[in-house]
DNA sequence: TTTATATATTTAATTAAATTATATATATAA
DNA sequence: TTATATATATAATTTAATTAAATATATAAA
C-alpha cells in the first residue's frame, strides 16, 4: 500500500486520537505507536510530526515537559482542555469523513444506477 | 465538517472509481455527482481536477471525445485499457488505507492497554 | 434588459502541508 | 568502528491542492 499519497491532512488528527488516549505522549513514541497499530503501513516523518506539535502547542492545544531519560532528552505533550476538545471534534470529523468516501469507494456497479447513473 | 482538509490525494483514485463505473464521463458531471454522492460534503476544484485529468491522459489512463452538446463544448473521458487497471488499484489501495487509520480512530479507550498502551 | 445562476473547460499564481535532507546527541549490539 | 535504535529540531524542496482569472453559452429572475 501507497499510503503516502493519502495521509496528507490525517496526520494532526491521529496524533490528537493518540494523545487523547494517554496521560502524555512523546514525539518519537507518537510515530512508533501509528507505525505499529498500523501494521508498518503508516510511517509519521519526523519532519511532518514535530512542526504538528509545535504549532499544536503554540495554539494552546498541547502542553509539554521536557525531561531526560537514560540521558537522552525527551519531550512529552499532553492535551489540554482546548486540546481535547479539539481531537474530539476532528476525530469525529475525519470518522465522518471516511465514511462518505468509504460509501463512493464501495457502490458496486450494479448499483450505480440506482444513485443517479 | 472541513473535508477540504482530507481530500488531498484521494481526488485521482476517486476519478478513477467513477469512471470505471461508467463509459465516459466529462469534467463537470464528475464533480457534480461526487459532490452528490458526498451529500454535498465533497466539492472537487476544477483547479484540481482537470489537471488530474489531463496528466491522467498524458499517462495513457484516459482516452477522451471532445463533442458540442447544446451548443457548449463538451470533453468526455472514458478509461483505458490502462486506466482501469489503474483504477482497481488504487480504489483498493484506498480502501485498505481507510481501513487501517479506521481501526486506529475508533480504538477505544478502554482497548489501548491492549493494543501495547 | 441586465443580472444572476448554471453549465463547461482551461490555466496561472499562490498556499499549505507534506517529504527529504541535515544537524545534533546518546546507547547498544554486531 | 560500524550500524542501528533512540530522540528532537529545522531548513530546503516538492507536491498537490486552493484561489483566481479567462473564456463562452443558456436560462431564469428581477
Amino acid at each position: 500500500m501507497n499510503s503516502k499519497e493519502y495521509i496528507r491532512g490525517i496526520i494532526k488528527t491521529l496524533v490528537l486520537k493518540l494523545l487523547s488516549e494517554r496521560k502524555r505522549m512523546y514525539g518519537y513514541e507518537i510515530s512508533s505507536k501509528v507505525k505499529e497499530l498500523s501494521a508498518n503501513e503508516i510511517q509519521l516523518t519526523y519532519g511532518a510530526l514535530y512542526p504538528i506539535l509545535y504549532k499544536l502547542e503554540q495554539e494552546g492545544m498541547l502542553s509539554t515537559e521536557s525531561e531526560m531519560v537514560d540521558n537522552r532528552a525527551r519531550k512529552y505533550y499532553s492535551l489540554t482542555k482546548k486540546g481535547r476538545e479539539m481531537a474530539k471534534a476532528k476525530v469525529s470529523e475525519l470518522e465522518q469523513f471516511l465514511e462518505v468516501v468509504k460509501n463512493i469507494l464501495i457502490a458496486p456497479k450494479t448499483n450505480f444506477e440506482a444513485w443517479g447513473g
